[in-house]
RNA sequence: GCGCCGGUAGCUCAGCUGGAUAGAGUGACUGGCUACGAACCAGUAGGUCAGGGGUUCGAGUCCCUUCCGGCGCACCA
């Protein structure tokens, strides 16, 4: 599916015109022989210096050594404007930019374009169909989620779409932390409540699990089965209570991300990683590879090597500093287990070489940030591409209840879960605040006013501009007028500048698409959708829609029409409703 | 100590690979429905882009440095 981009079109014009401007400047002497500089075509900031605006005489100044006004007086003469499809006009200003105006046509064949487009207008194939994995929030199934989880949720789910929408073949991930140390805490917590059910006395474990989940599991798994665990082994009991809460807890996982309209294509497990021998397959293919060794009874993963290696290939060796502070790493611990290190080399192993993905993108918690450069060193390791392993870190959400932080620890007891929070404000809001800011920057998740004064959310007033125009179409139609595809004539009414701005904003929700993709930012299409309800409602102030010139009133619907496409879309692709009425 | 991320309006944040007069939202103040939804629009006020130095035609953006905040440096995950 590839829809109208006419954006990208007026852009590659705009280039090819330059370009062909300095060619012929420099064959008729206007300009000396010379490469041409990379210069850019943007849309300026204000639009009343042009559609489209490039710095190409500016930029070039050094190389042909000439002031820019004079570059750019030069490529004007060279212009070959007649022959081009989209742009009417050139014109030089400020300090040598050349701004340039599109043709009426433009703006006709945008309308027409998202309406004949529908619902898949902003689809693009820019990325060709590459398969890409997102995998994302893969929260500890030791208990309920936290608010790190919902904005990862909340980014993971609305890259993977933009990534979708720009023509990737995207796979949805959870990975479920099954095994290892958190596990073997989670059942020794498991225990130590149940065994004082029998006996108050019983010790809790120190640095174990303290939340009121774990009481309550070791509450029903003592209304099934009495105390007849009490008089069993400490590992039967243990491993009983936690195949008993591991599969609730993972359940329960499912069915809040479900809640949170989050549908995943695989749920994968560590365990199985280990049981079926990757992780020690793994271990050994880099002792292969001679990037493994042996040392006081555990096997250590190179790092220090792999670090040289690759800020040698990026032509920046390390300082001898630098080099100090590197450490090698743990693969199987004396004891024999492996690390949570290595089955995570095992883990990326399989999504790139078992599984095939060419590109693979984790959101993870920023305070994994120190694990990034190491996991992306053991691709390379393992003979992989760590280049095509993108992390996406994430800052931690900071939860403010009466403007003071609170603790949002998993261990307090007193952490407000995904759970907690999609009931106490609507999944709409949840999901579009969370992807209101990019992923890099912290959040100050405000309660009191996420619960108590929803409506001020801006997802309300995106939401709104949908239903404006869902009203105004519906008693368009109970008076009898129903909307018709206009001709190019018709839609050439549209001349207004109110007018022009919205169709202009909705002529980029494709590349808007394709930038959340490529700088892996779904916040830009929350603030996408909030200039197009700006421009709509702008639209609707200035420009009446109902109106005795019949031709005026059909362009103006259709325009509209065409606001509610483009509303419509992006905020399906946030998974958030727009509601007809409200 | 070393490293990563951040510091832009009272508050929360944009600012696209360096470009034209630094923008929104929110809060404050003023105005706008006997015509399509006022959950809206228009206007006013609000800035030493944390401080200092540098690079150049041009710096919020790049480099160096100081200060402040968040996070990380395990035979945890």
């Amino acid at each position: 599916m590839n829809c109208s981009n006419l954006v990208q079109n007026a852009v590659s014009e705009v280039k090819t015109l330059v370009e062909n401007a300095f060619n012929k400047a420099m064959e008729q002497g206007k300009l000396p022989q010379g490469e041409i500089p990379a210069f850019v075509v943007e849309i300026p900031a204000d639009t009343t210096h042009g559609d489209f605006a490039t710095n190409a005489a500016m930029v070039s100044a050094r190389a042909f050594r000439q002031a820019p006004a004079k570059i750019a007086a030069a490529l004007m003469e060279c212009f070959d404007i007649d022959n081009a499809k989209w742009i009417a006009k050139a014109e030089t200003a400020g300090p040598g930019f050349i701004n340039f105006t599109l043709k009426a046509d433009w703006f006709t064949q945008a309308v027409q374009g998202i309406l004949a487009d529908g619902e898949n207008y902003g689809r693009s194939d820019y990325g060709k169909g590459e398969k890409v994995m997102v995998e994302f929030v893969s929260a500890n199934p030791t208990g309920p989620m936290h608010m790190g989880n919902a904005r990862g949720g909340a980014i993971g789910d609305g890259l993977a779409s933009a990534l979708e929408w720009s023509g990737h073949t995207v796979e949805r991930e959870f990975y479920i932390n099954d095994a290892g140390n958190q596990i073997e805490k989670f059942g020794l917590s498991l225990e130590a409540r149940y065994l004082q059910i029998f006996d108050e006395n019983h010790p809790m474990i120190e640095e174990g699990y303290q939340g009121e989940d774990i009481k309550e599991h070791a509450k029903a798994f003592a209304d099934i089965h009495g105390d007849s665990f009490v008089g069993k082994s400490h590992e039967e009991r243990k491993q009983a209570l936690i195949d008993y809460a591991l599969p609730l807890n993972i359940a329960a996982l499912r069915r809040d991300l479900g809640k949170y309209k989050i549908e995943y294509d695989t749920w994968f497990h560590e365990s199985v990683l280990h049981e079926d021998g990757s992780v020690m397959k793994t271990v050994e293919l880099l002792k292969e590879r001679g990037l493994a060794y042996e040392k006081d009874g555990a096997v250590w993963y190179k790092n220090t090597e792999m670090m040289k290696r690759l800020a040698e290939k990026s032509g920046k060796p390390l300082t001898e500093k630098e080099e100090a502070e590197l450490k090698d790493d743990v693969l199987v611990r004396a004891n024999g287990f492996p690390t949570y290190f290595a089955a995570d080399i095992a883990y990326h192993y399989n999504k790139f070489a078992v599984r095939g993905f060419n590109r693979v993108i984790n959101v993870w918690g920023a305070d994994h940030h120190g694990h990034v450069a190491r996991i992306k060193g053991a691709m390379d390791a393992v003979g992989l591409d760590g280049d095509k392993l993108d992390i996406v870190l994430m800052q931690l959400v900071r939860l403010l209840r009466d403007g003071q932080p609170c603790k949002m620890s998993k261990r307090s007891g007193k952490a407000i879960t995904l759970t907690d929070l999609l009931e106490e404000i609507p999944i709409d809001a949840a999901r579009f605040f969370f992807n209101m800011r990019e992923p890099n920057s912290t959040l100050d998740f405000d309660l009191d006013l996420a619960v108590e004064q929803t409506r001020q959310n801006p997802v309300y007033y995106v939401q709104y501009a949908h239903a404006r125009i869902c009203s105004i179409e519906k008693n368009l139609a109970a008076e009898g007028i129903s909307p018709r595809s206009c001709t190019a004539e018709e839609l050439a009414l549209l001349t207004a500048a109110e007018e022009r701005e919205l169709i202009r904003r909705l002529a980029a929700f494709p590349n808007e698409i394709i930038q959340a993709a490529k700088s892996y930012d779904p916040a830009r299409l929350t603030r996408y959708t909030t200039d197009v309800a700006t421009l709509f409602h702008k639209f609707y102030d200035a420009c009446r829609i109902k109106g005795d010139n019949e031709a005026l009133m059909q362009a103006r619907l259709n325009l509209a029409l065409a606001a509610r496409t483009t509303l419509k879309n992006a905020l399906t692709l946030l998974k958030i409703s727009a509601p007809v009425s409200m």
